[in-house]
DNA sequence: TCAATCACG
DNA sequence: ACGTACGTGATTGAG
């Protein structure tokens, strides 16, 4: 570089000098790649696949932040393969073409990039990366500067005192850009520029299709060329330098190979292109198609970062303003039986009839309170919390948002109200950002509506999220009693049962290390101790509870190890991890999220109450600590079977509705008609072997996760789905016309309507859509079981509140429900909850739920 | 912030 | 030849 020497300021000033214009040059292809496999796959809600195109743009906003180029110049490969072939990323050599996901969003990023003022260069017949030497040597000859940005190790050979190359590279796990220029090429190899294509004449590279010279690998030729420069000189002078006599031979040898691949692995710098470097400045970005592209790739925070507006014309196919809402902020509140209630730093916007004011506390109340005022309202359960006499909401954007997109990332406000609001309202008047807003959500509510209704799904948020977000609201406001002096003599047992069985480990291993350091553990297990290691994970050995448990008898300390990972979980998660939520009230306020998951269910979190150990008589006992006030009792109700009961009316199976109906157990009905044998020759073994067929056609089955998962070969796991399809044939139709009309249409849907898009099946990587079809056979189910229990939950919260005031809807687990009542009213309460949850649906098959009651959560569980 | 692990339906 | 069941949330260590 010109600015080696340290003399700084004048040297300095000369660099400035030394260049007309600063031209940023990347490989379009290498970058893009990079982006694809680097972010996960993310989609539009109409399933377009955009992540690689989010991807490109975040890495060139960076790139031009930190080096202010005068001009961009992004060189894509054109189809057609040339004589150099060039692989990138997972895309090698005579493998496969470039996947489908990310070949249709080329055309996007060259569309954005033609917006966004950049220049987009391809030539027929040469690579990106020719393209990028070309522009590099028109820079050199006319005085410019040069900025190579790839993830090709390759470009490193066009490096120059006028062109530095930004490498992007993945160390670590992360992604990571480091600069070259000669000096640190230099330090780094230990070569000059030309010095690399001499380097890979020799040592080849097998991703290129450059074949090197056989038998010379890096370390040879590195040490070759660094002494000797050139190929040339060494063929020249093959006989006296001083090299090991086989290395001389495989020179030998290789002689022709070795020229070929210097020809094969010199970047062209004379391709066919405009070689004027000034037109490559950065032209005016044209901001109206930037943000018509973006709004409709979703990219909202990206436009912000950019300042560009979205764009509320483009999500409907015509942009027609007469449809456009007019608003005017006022001062004067005039309540009329419709309102929009938008809130932002805790501030009350109503929006009454195209007007739009700021309320003060007294107000808020008064409307939110009167039900002859029908409100459309973002978060219901939220709003219901701090105002628990809220009344006449019929509508909340957030739960609408859900239903029509339930995989969305996000459901704030701001992201509703970038992507829903349009066409955009005329605002007059003065206003502030939250006033605009306000009108905004309004117009947001609209769409959102008019989408919700388009997808079926209006009576889907009337009938259920509605009015279950009040009664979640309840739920959290009322809470769980916990024993909390309990917990604590709990952890206290089991800190010390831990230490104990934490110095019998170190002293069979031999030495202290971390135990909950799976790292250090494998080292551990299977480098000090020896034993075999089974399987691996991405950073090492695999040592999770499925290994250890085929290793029990290989060494005493798994057992115990076994015991540790119990136990300490049992500890940090429960004992421990419970008391930090206790309130003052000495109960836990779980959050009940109701925008989540993406089949319908709602999840608890903060503590997580839906996940408290019962599958182990150790992990049981924490749930003694559940428990009931004085004078109070604990009902818990929970479905048989729900699942298999929706899958069974769904698919309309007469075989499985029969097998439901005979009201013996389903595991060993079905175990009877797969076998082949009378109910009563069932043994417990066939039992659990059909059990495990039921839950996997749930799932969406494979032969081999069976076959893991019962202990029977794979052929046998084979045989039982095979078996169990015949028995059951309808259920074998219902599943292949599902994954044929979500391949269709993009999306499955529950019983009522609920929706879920499944971008994944139209994925050419075989493992995505594979997923996508499991995913598409179990969402129907998983679905109709959480509407039903949503229903449920709504009638026994309506039932309870007329019949037994008292009584309170506590928790929900997926399939169960708990009640806390008065002692003397637990019988009722357990028919109440019986009755309501098994008539909350009416399928082919009867629903049944068993209630106990007790004084805490395990007696409860019965 | 992510990966590994493990708790539940 | 390769990976291998659906849906969640909390804790921990390590980069």
């Amino acid at each position: 570089m010109t600015y080696e020497e340290k003399n700084g300021i004048l040297i300095y000033i000369c660099f400035l000098e030394a260049f007309d214009l600063k031209l940023l040059a990347l490989d379009g292809n290498s970058i893009i790649n990079r982006a694809f496999y680097g972010i996960k796959l993310l989609t539009t809600k109409d399933g377009r696949y955009t992540n690689a195109v989010y991807g490109f743009i975040n890495i060139l906003n960076r790139l031009i932040e930190t080096e202010k180029p005068d001009g961009v110049a992004v060189a894509f490969d054109l189809k057609k393969p040339t004589f150099r072939h060039k692989m990138y990323g997972e895309y090698k050599a005579g493998r496969k073409g470039m996947p489908n996901e990310l070949a249709q969003q080329l055309p996007v990023m060259k569309e954005w990039l033609t917006l966004a003022g950049y220049t987009c260069v391809e030539c027929e017949t040469y690579e990106a990366d020719d393209i990028l030497g070309t522009l590099s040597a028109l820079c050199e000859k006319n005085g410019d500067e040069c900025v190579i940005a790839t993830g090709d190790r390759d470009s490193l050979q066009l490096i120059s005192d006028s062109t530095r190359v930004l490498l992007a590279a993945t160390k670590m796990g992360k992604p990571e850009i480091i600069n070259y220029d000669k000096a640190a090429l230099y330090e780094k190899y230990g070569l000059t520029p030309p010095e690399m294509i001499e380097l890979k004449s020799l040592m080849g590279d097998s991703s290129d299709n450059i074949p090197g010279v056989a038998g010379v690998g890096e370390k040879t030729a590195t040490d070759l060329i660094s002494r000797f420069h050139s190929i040339d000189y060494i063929y020249e002078n093959l006989d006296t330098i001083d090299i090991k006599e086989g290395v001389r031979k495989k020179l030998e040898s290789g002689k022709e190979s070795a020229y070929l691949s210097r020809e094969l692995g010199t970047i062209c710098k004379a391709a066919p292109i405009n070689g004027d470097i000034s037109s490559y400045k950065t032209r005016p970005r044209d901001t109206a198609g930037l943000s018509r592209l973006m709004t409709s790739l979703e990219f909202f925070k990206l436009m912000e970062k950019m300042g560009i507006t979205p764009d509320s014309g483009s999500l409907q196919t015509t942009l027609d303003f007469s449809d456009s809402k007019k608003f005017s902020v006022t001062e004067e509140i005039t309540p009329t039986d419709t309102a929009d209630i938008y809130s932002e730093n805790g501030e009350y916007y109503f929006i009454f009839d195209g007007k739009v004011s700021k309320a003060d506390e007294n107000t808020v109340k008064h409307v939110l309170a009167d039900g002859a005022v029908k409100k459309r309202v973002y978060d219901y359960k939220t709003l219901y919390k701090s105002y628990p006499d809220l009344d006449g909401v019929v509508f909340d954007a957030m739960l609408a948002a859900y239903l029509i997109n339930p995989s969305a990332s996000s459901y704030s406000a701001e992201r509703l109200i970038s992507e829903y609001a349009s066409p955009a309202p005329e605002i007059e008047g003065e206003y502030d950002g939250a006033f605009k807003n306000a009108c905004l959500f309004s117009v947001c509510c609209d769409r959102l509506e008019k989408e919700l209704r388009e997808t079926n799904q209006r009576k889907l948020l009337d009938e259920i999220e509605l009015p279950l977000a009040r009664v979640l609201g309840d739920m959290e406001l009322c809470g769980f009693l916990v024993d909390k002096n309990g917990l604590k003599a709990l952890s206290q047992e089991l800190k010390e049962r831990i230490e104990v069985i934490e110095k019998e480990i170190y002293s069979l291993v031999g030495y202290e290390f971390n135990l909950n350091s799976p790292k250090q553990l494998g080292v551990a297990l299977f480098e000090k101790l020896g034993l075999p290691a089974k399987k691996k994970t991405k950073s090492g050995y695999s040592t999770n509870a499925e290994v250890l448990e085929e290793l029990r008898y290989a060494h005493p300390v798994v057992n115990l190890l076994l015991e540790y990972r119990k136990l300490s979980k049992l500890k940090s998660t429960y004992a421990d991890g419970l008391q930090e939520c206790i309130a003052d009230d000495g109960r836990i306020h779980s959050t009940f999220n109701q925008t989540e998951a993406r089949t319908g269910r709602i999840s608890s979190l903060e503590p997580n109450l839906q996940n408290i150990p019962v599958r182990t008589e150790e992990g049981r006992r924490l749930r003694a600590y559940f428990i009931a006030p004085e004078g109070r009792a604990l009902c818990d109700a929970d479905y048989s079977q729900i699942e298999l009961r929706v899958l069974a009316s769904i698919a309309g199976d007469k075989n499985m509705i029969e097998a439901f109906n005979t009201g013996t157990d389903i595991h060993t009905v079905t175990a009877s008609q797969v076998f082949g044998l009378p109910v009563d020759m069932v043994t417990p073994e066939l039992r659990s072997r059909a059990k495990a067929v039921n839950f996997g056609i749930v799932y969406g089955i494979g032969a081999f996760s069976l076959s893991k998962d019962i202990g029977v070969t794979r052929a046998e796991a084979d045989r039982y789905i095979k078996n169990y399809l015949a028995t059951y044939p309808s259920v074998a139709e219902y599943m292949e016309k599902t994954i044929e009309n979500a391949k269709r249409d993009g999306f499955v849907t529950t019983l009522y309507g609920r929706r879920r898009r499944l971008p994944e099946l139209s994925s050419s990587n075989g493992n995505l859509r594979a997923f996508g079809e499991r995913a598409a056979r179990n969402a129907p189910i998983q679905g109709t079981a959480a509407d039903i229990i949503k229903l449920a939950m709504i009638r026994v919260f309506d039932r309870l509140k007329t019949d037994i005031p008292t009584a309170k809807l506590i928790l929900q687990v997926h399939d169960e429900l708990i009640v806390e009542c008065d002692e003397r009213d637990s019988e009722r309460v357990c028919r109440l909850l019986e009755t309501e949850m098994e008539n909350a649906a009416h399928l082919a098959v009867r629903l049944t739920a068993d209630a106990h009651s007790g004084k805490n959560w395990l007696e409860a569980k019965e």
